[in-house]
DNA sequence: TGACGCAACATTGAATACAATATACAAAAA
DNA sequence: TTTTTGTATATTGTATTCAATGTTGCGTCA
């Protein structure tokens, strides 16, 4: 029988902030002080502290020593390493994807590539943004690598604050899309290099996306 | 002017079990009693409990709620998953170095590489582990992507442990001293793409070199 | 007027106390 | 004898308290 898995009140606080961070609602370089936290949280100061010192690992925060924990607010330069690291990622992933995702879920991926045309074509960006974003972490989680998995999916929520507010802005789709389509296609065709290659430049497109939403 | 980096206790703490583990002196499976380890350490269990929270995030150890936490055994599978991770992070940083390394950098790697062959020829295993870690760590540093950088070494050092039990035992070094001759060549020559598959594979045969300590 | 020093306050770091939960063992009932 | 159940004990989860450190602002002195 399936075990009831409990939570803890420090992973609870830890993901609510992760939230909290990710919808801007922390918005970078803001400071998180302790007492105030627990009190909108309501918890005692253990367990969100050591709630905090998962997100320090994560790398979501940046603690100075008896000066508190802050927001990050990575700069283009770290930008660009992390989704220049997500690239290498996704790339190997869908390589690996290639060798071992069965034909039943890369039929989801082209079920997922339909959706978005849709949601493309009646510009509903959210929709849009959530089905680009589940068709990839499908891509990975056929690579059946589990450290991959986790890695990628940690990257993957620090980046996406900056990815939503990017796509929010952005006036073209239409790269993504073809590429998506592409993507596809060497995944049904099991073409593990060329897909790895795509997706290395899918994510390098997302960088230019970014840095337009930084310079302007 | 460099700032002064402070170390909060739970950071030491951190630190030093994880030294613990690594050396095999926490074994997997065993459990890690709060109390038991404060006094072993001299510190109370608020800053022991932060340590904690870091190395479950870490991934080398896991905790079930109300029960403790245990230093991670991880399964054959897991190792596996690990090392293929490890390859796929150590061949793109290979090609990234290609492309950034600086001559001097490479000129580094050469002539630690003539220092394995020393301790190779002299049979002292610890040393040429140690050279063997710090060309590979050298080589991802010259990627000069921090967060590259910083997920190679989180994964490397879970892995520190069965990589050294492993060459420990295996007594056939000479593929991955050849190896390392060509990994150098590859670098020498930026030949990108053709290190990165080396890179891979090196990983592999580590691999095969574990699963030869785990049947035996 | 400006710089230095001191003190009060704010905030984090660490330790301890208390509560919740799990485990082990013994006693009682079937 | 076996199973169940209650209780004692150990261990973790959470809250609270105390100590250490950093910051701010005011007052004094040059």
């Amino acid at each position: 029988m399936e075990p009831i898995h409990r939570q803890p009140l420090a992973l609870q606080v830890a993901s609510r902030i992760r939230d909290l961070i990710a919808t801007d609602q922390f918005p970078p370089g803001i400071p998180l002080k302790e007492v105030n936290l627990c009190k909108q949280l309501s918890v005692s100061r253990t367990p969100l502290r050591e709630a905090l010192k998962q997100l320090i690992a994560e790398g979501l925060v940046e603690q100075i020593p008896y000066r508190g924990v802050v927001v990050c607010n990575p700069d283009q330069a770290s930008i660009e390493q992390m989704l220049e690291l997500l690239g290498a990622l996704e790339g190997f992933a869908g390589e690996m994807a290639c060798l071992r995702a069965t034909p039943e879920e890369i039929d989801a991926i082209r079920v997922s590539t339909q959706h978005m045309h849709e949601t493309y074509e009646k510009d509903e960006r959210l929709s849009y943004y959530k089905i680009n974003q589940s068709i990839h972490r499908s891509i990975v989680e056929f690579s059946k690598n589990g450290e991959l998995i986790r890695s990628h999916e940690r990257l993957n929520s620090r980046l996406y604050r900056i990815r939503f507010l990017s796509n929010r802005r952005t006036d073209r789709w239409h790269t993504a899309i073809e590429e998506h389509d592409a993507i596809l296609r060497n995944l049904e065709q099991r073409e593990g290099l060329k897909l790895n290659k795509l997706l290395r430049e899918h994510l390098g497109h997302t960088w230019t996306k970014v840095k337009d939403l930084y310079d302007s």
